[in-house]
DNA sequence: GAGGGTAGAGCGAACGTTCATTCGCTTTTG
DNA sequence: CAAAAGCGAATGAACGTTCGCTCTACCCTC
């Protein structure tokens, strides 16, 4: 017979969720102890233990939250009418805006993604979707006549994708670094993939061999 | 009095390394136990501890010598009298023919730099030094004539490199990720970003606000 | 050329610490 | 007064590192 609802255990599973990640920020997945996270959630590991199974769990956890959120942002901001304004203001928000924090996070679930087939799975199921998304957006704005029709959708989201991930391993390996800068070539070499004549780039291509 | 010259400890230390460096690809920097790479390097933890002080060495020798590595590399290729060619082939070799390993243990590195300053300095010299190669590179293709030479040199270089990052990231997140779908377009706005007409640009970016 | 002495090479059990996890207990609350 | 929430010392495994030991190969002496 619970006490409170449900909804109780998990509004503290949240709370011990976001303990642990900001441990993880600071430390990484396998350095931030137990006792480190019990400490940044005011916990004794005994009662933490009746929240979450293992530790595993709990990394399992702060991967799942954080790609969720990451998630959700893309997909409450995607509907405007000016394809280019949209898509400028979702790179400010996901190159710029986004915390160092956040940024470490990331590098830490990749690195743990090469041997950890949860997080693996999680982190491939997440650029799935925004991979999903972002070509519906594409083909939408060429609907509407924003952008050409006849680019190679695949290619050109695999490659904002690679440009986004750079930005932020640049981020985790250069404190310095100021992704300010880059936005506008990011957007310039955004505009030449989506209204660039193709022309050019059957030009560019036979050059290239 | 040395029994053997210090050439062949030294070569002992770079297979230790060597060994420790499959086993960090492996399992990562803090769960690949001492024991785990002595039993790979074929050596006792008594005899290993004779030639690096700490496990923390270990890492750091990794490290240094994954980047040296790298860094000459590109030191090697340097001098061609077609640019576009020669940035093809680097790129080709760069992005497509590294191993996965390498590219998992750069996660790794990534990771580790974070909180290890050691680590974070290794990363950072190695990119001030991509970062001078390729301007330098760009200025004498500018100079011959292969690229336009009111490009902003600065802007470029970080934006290949963060494209040249991303890919990296993408084929540790996506194994199934085929890094030679992306090299055209690569090109393609390698070329765009030093060939492309300025006015193109401003009129971008103006649009762009 | 033979042989013994010695210093470096190498070993692996042992040490002390830290870690994730457990459990018997107390406190709080419906 | 149950039953859930919470505690924190205890547990056993695993870790990085050390240490006392053996083995090997070189060098000097005869």
């Amino acid at each position: 017979m619970p006490r409170v609802t449900t909804a109780f255990k998990e509004d503290r599973r949240a709370e011990i969720l976001e303990a642990a990640r900001r441990c993880v920020a600071r430390s990484g997945f396998h350095q931030a102890s137990m006792q480190e996270i019990c400490a940044e959630a005011g916990m004794s590991p005994g009662n933490l233990y009746r929240y979450f199974p293992s530790k595993e769990a709990i990394i399992a956890g702060i991967a799942e939250r954080d790609r969720a959120e990451v998630g959700a942002q893309l997909a409450a901001a995607q509907y405007t009418d000016d394809f280019f304004a949209t898509f400028a203001a979702l790179a400010r928000h996901h190159l710029i805006d986004r915390s160092a924090d956040d940024v470490g996070l990331c590098t830490e679930m990749v690195a743990e993604s090469r041997r950890n087939p949860a997080i693996a799975k999680i982190m491939q199921d997440f650029d799935a979707d925004v991979r999903t998304r972002l070509i519906a957006m594409l083909r939408s704005a060429a609907g509407r006549g924003d952008i050409r029709s006849d680019v190679d959708f695949e290619g050109v989201v695999t490659m904002l994708m690679v440009i986004a991930d750079g930005v932020w391993w640049r981020r985790a390996v250069d404190p310095a670094f100021d992704a300010e800068t880059v936005l506008p070539i990011f957007m310039d070499l955004t505009r030449h993939m989506l209204l660039g004549n193709a022309a050019d780039r059957t030009k560019n291509k036979d050059a290239q061999s």
